[in-house]
DNA sequence: CAAAACGCTGAACACGTGTTCATTTGTTAA
DNA sequence: TTAACAAATGAACACGTGTTCAGCGTTTTG
């Protein structure tokens, strides 16, 4: 098949020699841009297939001053919810023709040389799906005419477009649920240096618990963990017990604190959902399984990518369009720790 | 700041000629080749900061034939191990100074045109987490000097190196703890389908016991699971006691099928460690928590992953050295479902 | 002191594409 | 038959780098 013995790759140069073409058809037929004969189509494609021809990517981005790559920020991949949500965007950047450039970040300095590279890199946008997007940084993206979109978080920066679980929506379900099941004591759980959209979820539960008349202002019993995660929820649990508190309700920011609060309770003695009633964020496959059976807020992963990338591709179409905030509805899954009746 | 009032980047032209210098010396100073004075580095260096120039990564590609790009594919991030070795590969690609092209894949059609495209991207290796890469398409990278890496898998393929977990060494090490803890009824359990790692780990496991004398030949006995995951786990164990069998000890292919099987045989009215030891692969997050406190065999991610890179950085050097296979060595983390003594 | 060596610099080329512009060819309308 | 027009094509330029080569001035060497 290919026969030519050369380890350097085949041009477009190479590809016109062979059809008895210009270069620029070959161009043509590849960008799929312009017109060109049918006969000449065939010739083209024959001899580029024989000789096993590639667009260089790298050439064709300098050209273009846009490399039809999307640079992805990511944090703590060990939180399955994490996890899932860069399985939806990958999917979704795939589906659309992109490449997903991903990058893994700790802390706001590495954030931003993070986005720097991705510049040198001319991708066709951002998403940041952790952090916040430094302002000045942004400026410059917004300059170089690079959407940037960020997920879970809503801030006002102009030209930066936000996709986002209608935290409203899921403080609302879990109001009534609390309600429907006769819940009257409930608290909120979250860790102590949570992210924007876990700090929102409970702003949000406050608001609507009030709202609904079930807690007084300021009334709601906050549940603060020391450490993020399930060993986080389960000290947290411990702690509750030995401070002899109790709860109806308990609805916390996300799985992996959820899980380990109600094995902490189950440590001591206390079991979902016959003792109390307990919610979790983020429907993680762990919540699904047998020891937990949880009750929790469904964020739709694939919503969420798909609006993603529309907002990135109608920025990337006219760059000084309004700010774009969209909210993602969720769902409420009922299992057993807060059952159905 | 910058103040020049183009949207247009600024070029490598631009500094040399704010500086008064060439940009031949521009480039020398960026790419850290070639002499330059010390009084010519500090002008070139200001004049850049001064027009936040950043070299572009697309041209510079383009020029070197290669891209400081490295493609990973990966598959099935749901599983938490997975996710973990991508978060360590990703951690490693940085440290390392390249940047990763990661794509996710379902089936093998699909890993044909992943890599075809990272190819085209003219990455300087490719990492491959699952999968079997295509014979023909390899030869096709090392004909362009793209090194190739397989993780968690061992083939024959020339030039193409493999990195995986000392798999002899876990049937060792679960073969031993079995025998300490007075197991003599032994089961193997993997899913019907299974990766070629957990082929592999059972064969060894096999193995292992015929030589320690713990088995007959042909005398272990395997339990399958119909589909992967923590559900398929669940399912085995039911039809399993529905048999009416009975083990000593379990060891499975991978930690999300041990938790199934664990909680499956809970809901029969049997609990590890009291009425039988369990031991798991892939030492992830849910293992350690209280509700499964699993004994499993802990992959070293970290390790794994540097040696991909030394692979790839060695092979990129000169393309035609011995295929390298490396296996990485495995410890024993002792928890409660198969405890000390 | 002449010659050789060395450090530094700029001009010019190559990398592989997309795109513009002028030119040629083939078709339709007047 | 001619003019007008649409479709197809190739030459040439631009994108922003790395690198080679020759030239220059300065220092070392014999």
């Amino acid at each position: 098949m290919t026969n030519s013995r050369r380890s350097r790759s085949a041009s477009a140069e190479d590809v016109a020699k062979l059809a008895g073409v210009s270069r620029a058809s070959v161009s043509r037929v590849f960008s799929d841009q312009g017109n060109v004969a049918r006969e000449t189509r065939e010739k083209i494609l024959q001899a580029a297939n024989e000789l096993g021809y590639q667009v260089n990517f790298l050439a064709q981005g300098l050209n273009r001053k846009r490399s039809q790559l999307i640079g992805v920020v990511v944090a703590r991949l060990s939180d399955p919810f994490r996890s899932s949500l860069l399985e939806g965007l990958l999917s979704e950047i795939q589906r659309k023709g992109y490449q997903a450039l991903v990058t893994e970040v700790r802390d706001a300095n590495e954030l931003e040389v993070t986005i720097r590279r991705f510049t040198q890199f001319r991708v066709s946008g951002v998403v940041v799906t952790s952090g916040q997007p430094p302002a000045d940084l942004v400026k410059e993206c917004v300059q170089h005419n690079i959407p940037v979109v960020g997920i879970n978080r809503h801030m006002d920066i102009p030209y930066v477009d936000f996709v986002c679980s209608d935290n409203k929506m899921a403080a609302l379900l879990v109001a009534e649920q609390f309600v429907r099941s006769g819940c009257s004591s409930i608290a909120w759980l979250n860790y102590r240096e949570s992210t924007w959209s876990g700090i929102n979820r409970g702003e949000m539960f406050r608001q609507v618990m009030v709202e609904q008349g079930v807690c007084d202002e300021g009334d709601l019993l906050h549940v603060t963990a020391d450490i993020d995660g399930y060993e986080g929820g389960r000290l947290a649990a411990h702690r509750f017990c030995a401070q002899g508190k109790t709860v109806d309700g308990v609805f916390c920011a996300n799985a992996q604190l959820a899980c380990g609060f109600l094995d902490g309770m189950r440590e001591n003695g206390f079991d979902a959902p016959t003792d109390f009633h307990i919610i979790g964020f983020d429907n993680t496959p762990q919540t699904a399984q047998y020891s937990y059976r949880l009750t929790t807020i469904h964020q739709d992963v694939e919503e969420t990518a798909k609006r993603v990338l529309s907002c990135l591709e109608a920025r990337g179409q006219d760059p000084h369009i309004d700010q774009c905030i969209e909210e993602i509805p969720v769902k409420l899954v009922i299992r057993n720790t807060s059952p159905s009746f």
